[in-house]
DNA sequence: CGCAAAATTGATAATGATTATCATTATCAG
DNA sequence: CTGATAATGATAATCATTATCAATTTTGCG
């Protein structure tokens, strides 16, 4: 199909936190390399795929995405000011497996998230 | 400024989860009530600042609502045909509770839903 | 009741992110 | 080198959401 382009993802690694398909694309363009905003999205989705990278959604839907930590985690969103902490699921997993057991579920995965307001906000 | 039409939250609440403005015009509109797609849009939003439905993200980013006050549960959802059993979530109830506390978040929320192949699959 | 101000409505257009096309270009195996 | 295959990116299409704005309904008061 498609592979990432490297420079992406050294592109997001520079901006830090999160940034949108286009914030990743416009960051390029300012720094003269020549890229497709086509190849941008679509190198964010392999990415994303190959789970090298989270993606989570602004309030106005936009998508964000994010280097994310090699262990399987969950993120705790904050609703005023986007700020994200990785947390632990052991509990999310165990219900998970019990649940997925207790209806003949087979291959399961999951999502879990918690949003509130964070002590700052 | 503008006050929620009162037959989007009657049909809100009678669609039982989630459903987008999209889905809650079409259906109104199967059933033969007169409205525009702006008014539901408008009506939602008036209910989201009123807090009396959540707002959440489907993966493609469309926003669903639902009654803040119904039963609240979460989803076994089968990859192969979509078949979904309401579960009881309990354990991430708690779990959401408890990373939220740890972390000094107040005003919390949460998602969570598994997703496999069902036995029929 | 009249009637004008204010609120609601909804058709329509505009916005903006994301995705689909598809021809061009780069890469690779033999 | 050469044909095949994969990557690229300009462009158009999609689609949810939001902005406009004129028409309609409701409200409040003499
Ligand atoms: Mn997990
Ligand atoms: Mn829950
Ligand atoms: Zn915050
Ligand atoms: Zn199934």
């Amino acid at each position: 199909m498609s592979r990432s382009n490297p420079r992406v993802l050294s592109t997001l690694e520079r901006a830090g936190g999160f940034a949108s398909a286009q914030e990743v694309y416009k960051l390029m363009q300012r720094e003269g390399e020549k890229i497709g905003l086509t190849t941008v999205y679509r190198s964010l989705q392999s990415l994303l795929s190959d789970r090298i990278v989270d993606v989570l959604r602004r309030d106005d839907g936009e998508a964000i995405y994010r280097l994310c930590g090699s262990t399987h985690h969950h993120h705790l969103v904050c609703k005023g000011c986007g700020d994200t902490v990785e947390i632990e699921g052991g509990a999310i997993e165990k219900w998970a497996r019990t649940m997925a057991e207790e209806f003949g579920y087979r291959d399961v995965g999951h999502t879990a998230e918690i949003f509130g307001l964070c002590p700052k906000c």
